[in-house]
DNA sequence: CGCATTTGACCTGCGC
DNA sequence: GCGCAGGTCAAATGCG
């Protein structure tokens, strides 16, 4: 879409997410698309989160028609690596090829591409036991365990990935993890963290690294949809503690940050206020609500001269406690 | 002591 | 067929 309408840019500078074929939709931040209007109703990222919520819904949600997609593509490409770059095509098993985000690759034809790798990539999961009980090797007993059905093409997972700029790696979402693994990444000194929702019965994963463009960024990917409510008492949740789960509902913070971000010459700041904002709260659970968070970001911020006004602004979303407010 | 994290080994799919 | 890279497991370790 070439219009630029003035739109609100969630919190991420990018925003990455597959439908149910895998496909990978990516907006990248570009001062032009700042200001993403979105749907608010839509973009409830726990409601995503919980699975309410379709991810096609985000595409409507961004109004990423296949048209708007591809401009998007476009654009990427065009000013800067795609993010395709972080090795999201779709955890393709090994050395997942980009995907190319072409200007001419559509939702759809992207969703068939990445798709395909997903398969292969989710087909690891499905660990054949490989002879694991032959040789009585010392693997075996290990493999022995996780013997799965044969032939049984499991089913892909949702997923979508977004871009925090944060010294955080672990964004919190109100669900409880646990990690489960970390691996170095291919061209990035940063490793990769994988991560399984706590709660029984619920697959849900997420993969959490850092760019290695720009190491103040993190890229989440979740993959899979929660099947059950957020964990009433999360051990050290002050993001679950001090917000509602309206706070956890992106949408209206974001309405009022957008506000701030219309500013000028506070836009730089408003950006990063937005994207440290769900960061902060990310960092009280990622240390446990501990004293030991080194980034507590919002505290380190000024507002910007003539953003004190619009403070307000932000009140009805954000506990005081979390601004420090200039004298 | 229980739970979360770390970390090396292992498995799988893909490209050459 | 081999090597590589992504993804997962599980024993060891750490921490509250």
């Amino acid at each position: 879409m070439s219009d630029q309408e003035p739109k609100d840019l969630y919190f991420h500078d990018l925003f990455q997410y597959e439908d149910h074929d895998g496909g990978m939709v990516s907006i990248n931040n570009q001062p032009n698309l700042q200001g993403f209007d979105v749907n608010p109703s839509y973009m409830n990222l726990t409601e995503c989160l919980k699975g309410s919520m379709d991810y096609n819904s985000l595409a409507t949600a961004f109004g990423l028609s296949s048209s708007t997609s591809e401009a998007l593509f476009s654009s990427i490409e065009g000013d800067q690596k795609p993010a395709n770059h972080l090795g999201y095509s779709g955890g393709g098993g090994g050395g997942d090829v980009e995907t190319p985000l072409t200007p001419n690759s559509s939702m759809s034809s992207s969703s068939a591409e990445a798709g395909a790798d997903e398969d292969c990539g989710k087909n690891k999961k499905d660990r054949q036991p490989k002879g694991s009980s032959e040789d009585g090797g010392d693997s075996s007993k290990k493999v022995s365990k996780l013997a799965k059905k044969k032939g049984e093409k499991k089913q892909r997972e949702p997923r979508f990935a977004f871009m925090t700029k944060s010294e955080v790696d672990h964004l919190e979402d109100g669900y409880r993890w646990r990690k489960y693994g970390q691996k170095a990444v291919k061209n990035s000194p940063y490793p990769r963290s994988y991560y399984r929702c706590t709660t029984q019965k619920c697959g849900v994963k997420k993969r959490v690294e850092r760019s290695y463009e720009d190491p103040s960024t993190v890229i989440t990917t979740y993959e899979g949809q929660h099947n059950h409510p957020l964990p009433a008492t999360l051990r050290g949740n002050a993001a679950a503690a001090l917000f509602p789960p309206s706070m956890l509902n992106l949408a209206p913070a974001t309405r009022t940050f957008s506000t701030l971000a219309g500013g000028g010459p506070s836009s730089a700041f408003s950006q990063e206020f937005l994207f440290q904002m769900p960061q902060y709260m990310i960092s009280n659970n990622a240390n446990q609500g501990s004293s030991r968070n080194p980034n507590y970001h919002l505290q380190q911020y000024q507002l910007p001269h003539g953003a004190a006004d619009q403070y307000g602004l932000l009140q009805d979303l954000v506990p005081s406690m979390f601004l420090k407010q200039e004298p």
